[in-house]
DNA sequence: AGTTTACTTCAAAATGAATTGAACTATGCG
DNA sequence: CGCATAGTTCAATTCATTTTGAAGTAAACT
């Protein structure tokens, strides 16, 4: 029995399917960086790892290999590239008729990270903002103090919640610079 | 049978425990403030929902309290409060001896909030920095101009990485301002 | 029309994370 | 000491999410 290399990525995430040392490990790596980077933002393993092949690919890739790399199923893959396309993040290049969709990673990765900002943070700052209006009101009157304590706190989340809300337009522009 | 009156929060999460309808009320809209965000940052439901009945709480509150109030297990409550105590969410205020432990928040939320972008972001992005260094290291050598493609698309993963770390520092300092 | 290739859909299975609860430890009190 | 109160631990369960794979659709080729 064939002992196993050392694989160059401690996830396995990638199969050699018989292609160079370099490039597979080239693949690997990017496929991890990604899955790494996914968990963070809380986006499902086979969609980061499905996202990492084509962006390991110099020329632009088709179903049937991503599905052969990662050793996934069909139904991962498609579903997985149709999260991509959604957000953007791939594209599909029409190779000729009948042949094969193939697709690559669509580089305006600005607009990636934009949608992630509005659409995640920037809502849930909002809707925070607004469920803490209602907290506001909804204070109960205690009759000591407590009713102080209280106004005091929610007053203070108010505060995180505006100084979030002001950060935001600063990190658009920041990540705008240079694109 | 009674019926049940419309509950000031969709989530259910509070129990009334027969008390009055604004208090019960408020704890249930922070608690639901609390999960809220949490879902964004990764944060288990129970964890983020003790921590909106300890905030909710005008007075130091028991254990026992945040039992009954929230309708969970000893043991969800137990390792809540320790995640909670962990990360500097939640302090433990002695009354007295015998008598059970009291908890309040911790509202130095400065030092969670820096916490947060320490551990998570600042880690994220230093690992992502570094698996990037190799992967540059690794590029597969192709024929064509497949190398000149790949290195770009590593440079500009590099190049987010890198802007994305120098926005930390602005992050700090902007939240910092007027804690 | 019939066959093959390429992909999609979705119910069921697998996985993985959160929650429970019963057994355990620790501390105070009579 | 023996019982009671307060909390912790962790294996088993439950619950949510992800993944699979078999059946279905669509378009191209013969």
């Amino acid at each position: 029995m064939a002992s196993v290399a050392l694989s160059p990525s401690p996830s396995g995430l990638v199969l050699p399917g018989d292609r160079p040392a370099d490039v597979v490990g080239f693949e690997a790596a990017m496929v991890d960086f990604f899955v790494d980077a996914a968990e963070l933002l809380g986006v499902p393993k086979s969609v980061a790892a499905i996202y990492g092949i084509v962006f390991a690919s110099p020329v632009p890739i088709s179903f049937a290999d991503i599905e052969s790399r990662l050793d996934i199923s069909k139904g991962s893959v498609s579903q997985g590239l149709r999260v991509l396309r959604e957000v953007g993040a791939v594209k599909e290049v029409s190779a000729d008729a009948d042949r094969a969709e193939l697709f690559e990673p669509d580089l305006e990765m600005r607009k990636m990270v934009q949608r992630f900002l509005e659409n995640r943070l920037a809502k849930q700052l909002q809707s925070g903002g607004s469920r803490l209006e209602q907290l506001a009101k909804t204070l109960p009157k205690g009759r000591n103090g407590d009713a102080a304590v209280l106004r005091a706190r929610v007053k203070q989340l108010q505060n995180w919640n505006s100084k979030a809300q002001a950060l935001l337009p600063i990190a658009r522009t920041f990540l705008k610079l240079g694109g």
